[in-house]
DNA sequence: CATCTGATGTGCT
DNA sequence: GCACATCAGATGA
């Protein structure tokens, strides 16, 4: 007992520091204690220069950042991701080694952002990685600080005052592209030195919480569209769309 | 829960 | 012309 209770007011002394910073921080918007904090240390090039399907697993449990002009940060943990491989990929817009004005973002370095448009009115929001024509698509976050911004933001885009629960912000590629105002302009900034958006460490996840299966919304692609290159974190209530069968597969794995 | 449908406009054939 | 890495609301079980 007399260790447990030294070991609990070690770690009250530690964490003052921090828990002052975190106060004043939060002042100025809503950071909810449920959710864990990140170390706020921007990930450099080292982190994206990997093979695409590498990244897109890296990616899960890492913080996305967007600073607002006001000051305002916004944080959400990325736990959903798809790989785009280019090339030989008949679902990628660098299939074949198609390189047009839209998508040439794919091309540049790892860390480079590639935002789309779909269906008219939506942003997708891409990193490029290692390879050529290669990108992961951030498909969900877990909103971790900044909700309230969030909301006002989605609200905004939709044009409805409903009111969303937390897992309905940035449960989507494009809902979170609404959240964070993630828009065409964004497109070819680069996430190692960019003053308004940028990725910092979150804790380590396990390959075996790291669920693998076809990617959303893909048809028409032959075999391309049945491979295994979306992944979630496992049991993570922020990821869009679960998929069952895989889950349960996996654990044989 | 699963499945369907309309909205909407740009990039590319 | 048409396909499209989506979303929200509606409907049925």
């Amino acid at each position: 007992m007399p260790t447990k209770r030294r070991r609990v007011q070690a770690t009250d002394q530690e964490e003052t520091v921090e828990k002052k910073v975190s106060r004043i921080l939060n002042e100025n918007d809503s950071v909810s204690s449920k959710y864990f904090q990140s170390k706020k240390m921007r990930l450099l090039s080292d982190f994206y220069n990997k093979p695409c399907i590498e990244l897109a697993k890296s990616f899960l449990g890492q913080v996305l950042v967007r600073r607002l002009p006001d000051g305002t940060e916004l944080r959400g943990r990325i736990v959903e991701t798809e790989s785009y491989l280019g090339g030989e990929d008949e679902a990628s817009h660098s299939r074949g080694g198609k390189r047009t004005e839209r998508n040439v973002a794919m091309f540049m370095k790892p860390g480079t952002i590639y935002v789309y448009q779909i269906y008219g009115m939506y942003f997708c929001m891409n990193v490029s990685s290692q390879g050529d024509g290669a990108a992961v698509l951030l498909r969900s976050l877990e909103p971790m600080e900044g909700l309230d911004t969030m909301r006002v933001f989605r609200n905004v885009k939709r044009n409805v005052q409903k009111p969303l629960k937390d897992k309905e912000l940035c449960n989507g590629p494009s809902k979170l592209c609404q959240a964070f105002a993630i828009e065409k302009s964004f497109d070819r900034h680069d996430l190692t030195d960019d003053q308004n958006t940028w990725l910092e460490a979150g804790p380590e996840i396990l390959e075996e919480d790291i669920v693998s299966c076809p990617r959303i919304g893909i048809s028409n692609a032959g075999d391309w569209t049945r491979k295994p290159l979306r992944f979630y974190i496992k049991d993570n209530e922020f990821v869009s769309v679960r998929d069952k069968a895989a889950e349960t597969s996996s654990v044989n794995a």
